[in-house]
DNA sequence: AAATATTTTTAGGCTCACCTAAATATTTTC
DNA sequence: GAAAATATTTAGGTGAGCCTAAAAATATTT
């Protein structure tokens, strides 16, 4: 087994924005978009790069970004796997909100035991995805992308979709989502495209008919399901 | 409502330790002892008692040791709180066993979320003592403590008490306990008190007849129930 | 290709929570 | 009550992880 090397919790949490960051196609993460979703510096930025990558964890050269190591790699989805399972079970057994949960996962993702998050995945009963609809790493590290997802906001006029995910960063959106009726497994019908601004007139199929507004549908994860 | 201070995981477990170590009766607490049971040198004790003193978390006068203010103490209980929560969760929900979820306890303890904890608390369906018998501070901060609790070490001969506590901090005897048969509930008959050593030799109702030595007794916390 | 704008790195500084070594206060022993 | 032992504090220092300001590299525009 690997030796067990500690990481910060500063540590952890770049080599999992690095992860996503780089998407599955692996580009490369520049300094100052870290900078920009870690809420610090890119002087900062630079310090840590250095550091990650003596420990072998990213793939650093001055001025050209970063890319996680298979170590690194291998590190930052033991995190989403612990956030998305704590998420899951904020929201399966102790009834939160998906907009609530989070903040609070931040903070559990970067509890050590390794035991503790096997437990939890098999009380959990082995979730396949999180409350936003995001993938849960098994525990080899294995994750299953939904192949055929689109963003709501690219779907064809008078299509059927169902919605499989939903970008969870804005609890305000979540919010919204929730209210107006729209969670993950829903049916939407798109209507029609409106050329101004973009927005969208869809029904939410068994609850309303509205428009959306192209922000919102950006953020939401559909997969086509049938030609109206 | 009190304003929300954020204090790191350092602080906060300053002021658990200092809250454990002045016990009910809440003795002055000295340097030494903090430095002993937080592993750190006695001057970075100075250090930190210093820093919490101008919060007015503890009172502190120099070379006289310190003792938590009311507001010191209203957060060392809801850290405790839960600690003994979380304690309750891995074993009841997640079969941990109790000698493993001290030092899992010791991380979640941090995670900062009121909603978290009440949930949880609701979820454990309001338990009152944790795996090791210590009680749970409700959300409010009462403690209820059991009156009558003795350490076994000091139990009468002859009697029969029942277990109620168990020293939490040895993983060691924790094990050793659970393969001798004696948890939380067991009745135990107190025969005889070797005087040489101060061993104990008891029966564990309906397990079996051995001796325990005075060290291990004497992280037992047992009530009195009957004479033999 | 040169000028300009943007991105990234370097240099130097800060706070936190620890450390060692030395000084000082308190307690215990004689 | 003085000497010795112990406990505690002070002084000065370290690394982690952030910061600002300035310099250097890269990208974009003209
Ligand atoms: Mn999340
Ligand atoms: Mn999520
Ligand atoms: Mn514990
Ligand atoms: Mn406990």
């Amino acid at each position: 087994m690997a030796k067990q090397e500690f990481l910060s919790h500063s540590e952890e949490n770049y080599l999992k924005v690095i992860f996503q960051l780089a998407g599955q196609e692996r580009l490369k993460v520049s300094t100052n978009a870290l900078a920009d979703k870690l809420c610090a510096k890119p002087s900062s930025i630079t310090d840590m790069l250095k550091k990650l990558s003596d420990k072998k964890l990213i793939s650093y050269k001055k001025y050209q970004g970063c890319g996680l190591t298979v170590k690194g790699e291998v590190i930052a989805i033991q995190i989403i796997r612990k956030h998305r399972l704590w998420e899951t079970f904020l929201v399966s057994k102790l009834s939160f909100g998906w907009e609530e949960v989070h903040d609070v996962a931040e903070q559990l993702e970067h509890i050590q035991s390794i035991k503790l998050i096997d437990k939890l995945d098999e009380f959990l009963d082995f979730p396949k995805f999180d409350p936003h609809g995001d993938p849960i790493p098994d525990r080899a590290g294995n994750i299953t992308y939904r192949k055929s997802k689109i963003k709501l906001a690219e779907a064809a006029i008078n299509a059927v979709v169902e919605v499989v995910s939903v970008d969870e960063d804005s609890p305000s959106l979540l919010k919204y989502l929730d209210e107006i009726g729209l969670r993950l497994g829903s049916r939407i019908k798109v209507f029609e495209r409106i050329p101004f601004d973009s927005s969208l007139k869809i029904e939410i199929v068994g609850v309303q008919k509205m428009y959306i507004s192209e922000k919102v549908a950006d953020n939401i994860g559909v997969r086509f399901i049938e030609k109206l």
